[in-house]
DNA sequence: AGCTCTTATGAATCATTGA
DNA sequence: GTCAATGATTCATAAGAGC
């Protein structure tokens, strides 16, 4: 767990270019500890991705979760950022298909989490209203699978830290003046509660880093189930890398990483702003916490 | 708008014991404005009351949702709170799959909301986070259905809230007794400045009104639906009515409402609480926004 | 009034036992 | 072995009392 052990092994990121339905092939099996994406969506984005309809989506995504199903390793995680588009004034159902078309392939729907989008898309409509939320659905292979709880506790609300505050002040003191009392005991209960564990709700704000790009995937949300889902030196995969937001994020965090993206320039200005990263990364004394 | 012209009108609150498979079939073509309901769960147990089979409940749930289908007017909307179980690690799959036939039987799913719980049920696993969220998934018969956005609008900012929130519990009560004091007023001045369109996901506390009762969904959630989706005068149906919260609402804020359970006693007891209210409105000066 | 502290409570999961 | 029932475990809120 030193910082000097940490930083002995190499830590590679790996950027590819092309069609992530022919370069998985090229993957081994049971080599990945985490995948993290967010595919394009349906009839989003044309002009990069080709545009999928509605209606094709599943058929266009099947064989790609196949993959990913044989890349993954037993204990592996595979976390879907997705939200189904509005057609005809309803709710597509091209994501609750999938969903039951992976679990015919093999993949246990473990969970879905919420993303709660605090600044959502503006925009008003006459029946409807904002869309502040996306799924970010959990598969895995089995049941017994890798998890973290501890790497994403959060400070615990207003009350706790008042508590925590006025313990800091009398009761560590009363504590000190009376050995051995037993009442320290409770201190340290409360002193270790001093982070929650959170829910399958997640509140993050959209991020725009990029001007040039218009995906608006927070930093802080791969990088959350980066924390969660694995450890250093283990393997992430982001098959549509975009902008490269988890390869970076994983970079930072020492764990090896594969990205491909279709678009040349994309990937060119991944691997950019991944160098820089390194520059940072082989300072000996530079730690990922201090980047934080 | 006047208070006096709306007392005028007779509103009726209907309580039916029985099933509402069967009950139902009663109700005229094309009558109810809304239907919101929580239907019991998905429940492991056989034997339990009330208690449906995961494999089952599609089944069960496709000849109920057949008759609302048949029984809402076609400007009305259909509401059901549910949240899939956890079986064997995994989430099933049987409220996907009542969204796919509920279509196939003819209805529009026209959105999700989520009800984000902020006090959610405790427990703590070693491969699962606290479930803090439930599906309000919104159904309606046609792409033009009504619905009154402005009726729901929120004060902007946490600022707000809490001010809000302050004089719902201290300052309503100092109102009742100072009648006619003005400050009414200022509330609200202070609910039509800086109002906003609140979006998908809704913000609410688990409550427990009554002991006796142990599923009950917070008042405040059935009371947003039917400001979002009804005027007074309207009816608001709830075929699985518990302890009553959706009907006893629904009768304050003067929209007709038939309820229906199958238990007796729920029944009876949600009758004696609603002569309670009755005496209220009866009362001349007293109106839906003073009592909160 | 504001602040602190106490306490009640919530549509849950999982492992174990028994049929 | 499968399925069903039971018990132990769990913790962040918010309402309410007290100062």
């Amino acid at each position: 767990m030193s910082g000097r052990r940490r930083h002995n092994r190499k830590i590679t990121t790996d950027v590819r270019v092309g069609d992530c339905r022919e370069l998985l092939v090229s993957l081994p099996d049971n080599s990945v500890d985490l995948v993290v994406t967010s595919p394009p969506y349906a009839d989003q984005r044309k002009t990069m991705y080709g545009g999928v309809h509605p209606d094709q989506y599943v058929d266009w995504f099947l064989p790609i979760s196949e993959q990913l199903l044989r890349v993954l390793k037993p204990t592996g995680t595979f976390i879907l950022n997705i939200k189904e588009k509005v057609v005809n004034g309803e709710r597509s159902v091209y994501v609750l298909d999938l969903i039951l078309k992976m679990r015919a392939q093999g993949w246990l729907w473990t969970e879905e989490f919420i993303w709660h989008k605090k600044n959502c898309y503006p925009g008003k409509w006459p029946n409807r209203f904002r869309d502040a939320w996306e799924r970010l659905l959990q598969f895995n292979k089995n049941r017994k699978f890798h998890m973290y709880q501890e790497q994403v506790m959060v400070p615990m609300g207003d009350w706790a830290n008042s508590r925590l505050k006025r313990l800091s002040v009398t009761d560590k003191t009363r504590d000190s003046s009376k050995v051995g009392s037993g009442f320290g005991k409770n201190v340290s209960n409360w002193v270790d509660r001093d982070k929650a564990y959170p829910t399958n709700v997640l509140h993050l704000a959209t991020e725009c880093g990029n001007r040039s790009h218009s995906a608006t995937f927070p930093t802080s949300l791969p990088e959350w189930f980066i924390k969660l889902f694995t450890q250093e030196g283990d393997v992430v995969l982001d098959p549509f890398m975009g902008s490269g937001t988890t390869l970076i994020i994983a970079n930072r965090m020492r764990r090896n990483s594969i990205g491909m993206d279709t678009a040349p320039e994309y990937c060119e200005m991944v691997r950019k702003k991944l160098n820089s990263v390194d520059l940072y990364l082989c300072e000996p004394e530079m730690d990922y916490e201090s980047l934080g």
